[in-house]
DNA sequence: CTTGACCTTGCACCTAGGTGCAACCCCGAT
DNA sequence: ATCGGGGTTGCACCTAGGTGCAAGGTCAAG
């Protein structure tokens, strides 16, 4: 019942380019299921899912790799819900992290802003000022 | 009374590699002053303040080339006031919409780490089953 | 049977911010 | 004079996630 896709096929159904999925090939993450007899890539719709889930993975941050494990961890084993676990935990502490960072950030031009909004007219921002000189 | 220093002790004075310093030279974003009668690089003590300037910059998400734009804006000119709030405030919305971008990725991760967590001692999550299929 | 759209391969290239290496030069101490 | 530890150059390589190109093979329509 599950229809073969060639790679045209398979790149419009997901919207990802067809050299990306020649790529996702090369670094093994999503390979054809067969060849026609010209050669050609033929998919299962069972790549086209997870073509779906790699987008909304990549989407929270997971690298490529990431997927990889999500997908296949081990030799040949799905993974267990254990090491799915320690890959959410760590992307979330990523995530906290960077959260503060950027909040830290956000404090600090928020900061500059205002020092330069204070120099209105003026020439130049103080800040950046004697850094030029020759 | 501005002693001439060498890249290494310029390196070791900003905590830069002297590698950096040399690709920063070849982005032209931080040159040396003058070179020796051995052509060896020699920057000013300016030079030291300006890669302090770079550190604190990167550290709150400009980019070097940014960083170029917020030395020296147009030709030859110190940046106007104008220039560097632009910089400024293109970041800081770059900034906000991250944090909403990376709040929403908290809540999806969250949501599937409890979901993980449902099902504690399973063979596998999921949402991931079903995906490894030959 | 030809035309045009699609497919194949391999290889190089892109960004950003660097790192590493080979081959050679320079300088101060011994 | 020579030795070690600096310096100089150019060039290649790194990550991540792709993009672009050339030279050729395949397929379906007209």
């Amino acid at each position: 019942m599950s229809k073969r896709l060639t790679i045209s096929e398979l790149a419009k159904a997901a919207g990802i380019p067809v050299t990306t999925l020649r790529y996702y090939e090369r670094i093994r993450l999503v390979e054809p299921e067969d060849r026609s007899c010209g050669n050609y890539r033929l998919y299962s719709d069972q790549s086209l899912k997870k073509l779906k889930f790699i987008r909304a993975a990549q989407a929270i941050g997971f690298t490529l790799e990431d997927v990889k494990s999500l997908l296949a961890d081990g030799e040949g084993n799905a993974p267990t819900c254990g090491n799915v676990r320690v890959l959410i935990e760590a992307r979330l502490t990523d995530v906290e992290d960077r959260l503060k960072d950027l909040r830290h950030v956000r404090k600090v031009l928020k900061l500059a802003l205002s020092q330069c909004r204070d120099q209105e007219q003026t020439d130049c921002c103080q800040i950046v000022t004697g850094l030029r000189a020759k």
